[in-house]
DNA sequence: TCTTGGGCACGGTACTACGT
DNA sequence: ACGTAGTACCGTGCCCAAGA
């Protein structure tokens, strides 16, 4: 009720809302501390025995948020035309597909196999075309290969591996394949071989814990260095300073967005533009989203509630251990045959 | 109860690479 | 140069939560 009150305040009276915006620049700061007994244009009167600057801080960090908005202001997510969803960066982070894995296992990686016979090891690609409503899906086969379950062998032909085979016939769960494949996944780039997941769960140890739009300066954006590794050293430091601040980022206003940004931007080559970090209907947002479900694979290691990615406490050396364990099957041989993780 | 916004998912489209 | 195959991106539909 307070903030519905504040609200219609705000939305007749300029001065009040200038000094919103200006205490939700603060609050995303995590600068906001109070000693008066007037903040902006309110007076606060209240029983001698509760904390006088707790509670003045603790209102105004809630006003910050609550009303950092002009009534009937809306996100630009739902607004966005053609072509104005394109991420403005481009990135060797690459999670292995842009699929939930259920959705992976039951609408791609399975109706492939309901194709395949485990004694016969070749398919033409017609032979595993999967359709729906008429339509031929364009990725099944290759998010199959991209699992390591498939290889291609010839030209429109494709050869079951030694995963494939096993888990045609029954040897393995696709939750369990999961596990296995998302340590040791790769991907070529010009640099080298980029290993996505491994890269997530040291740059985790590091950091703990991280949210969307550190996640793109840091994680999402990081670079080969001069000797051919993924610059992990410069993705934590940026991922720190931006945490450190920018400690409640999430609920910067509409008016101070643009600002923000430019500061964010200070932290990358090339910066991101207002889409890329202000919505998540993007590629970055995706991004973010699909590695944190990918992770949750290894439920007791990781948590992800869509707003933030973090390693569960004393998990640390369970992490090392997988790590450590799947480091001799990284090679693509070994993807597309090995169980290590049982 | 009805409406609206936007979080999330995913498959079609647009692109690139390849082969002729 | 052109046609086709292969791939990744991202535009958009669904649907739920929050607001009216």
């Amino acid at each position: 009720a307070l903030f519905n009150l504040i609200q219609a305040l705000r939305d007749h009276d300029k001065e009040l809302a200038e000094w919103i915006d200006g205490i939700n620049q603060a609050a995303v700061r995590g600068k906001i501390k109070t000693t008066k007994t007037e903040i902006g244009k309110i007076k606060i009167i209240i029983p001698d025995e509760l904390d006088y600057e707790d509670f003045a801080s603790s209102l105004m960090i809630k006003i910050a948020e609550v009303n950092k908005n002009p009534t009937g202001t809306t996100g630009i997510g739902s607004k966005l035309g053609k072509t104005e969803r394109k991420g403005s960066f481009t990135r060797i982070f690459k999670t292995l597909c842009d699929y939930t894995l259920d959705v992976l296992e039951n609408n791609l990686v399975n109706p492939t196999f309901e194709k395949i016979h485990p004694a016969v090891k070749i398919y033409q690609k017609d032979a595993l075309e999967v359709e729906k409503d008429g339509k031929i899906n364009h990725n099944n086969i290759s998010h199959c290969v991209r699992l390591g379950l498939l290889r291609k062998a010839e030209k429109r032909s494709y050869e079951l591996t030694g995963l494939g085979h096993l888990y045609k016939v029954g040897g393995i769960d696709f939750g369990t394949l999961i596990k296995n494949q998302l340590l040791t996944y790769a991907q070529a780039t010009d640099n080298g071989l980029f290993y996505p997941y491994r890269l997530s769960l040291e740059f985790l140890l590091k950091v703990r814990e991280i949210s969307f739009i550190p996640f793109a300066y840091s994680l999402f954006s990081i670079q080969f260095n001069d000797n051919g590794t993924p610059d992990i050293e410069t993705a934590v430091s940026v991922a720190q300073a931006i945490i450190q601040e920018y400690p409640s980022i999430a609920i910067t206003s509409e008016t101070n967005k643009a600002e923000i940004l430019t500061e964010l931007n200070e932290h990358h080559p090339t910066g991101f533009n207002y889409n890329d970090i202000w919505t998540d209907r993007t590629t970055t947002g995706n991004q973010f989203r699909y590695l944190g479900r990918h992770l949750q694979v290894y439920d007791d290691i990781i948590e992800f509630d869509f707003k933030t990615l973090k390693i569960k406490s004393d998990s640390d050396q369970k992490i090392l251990d997988l790590l450590d364990k799947s480091k001799d099957a990284v090679d693509r041989k070994s993807y597309e045959e090995k169980i290590w993780i049982v």
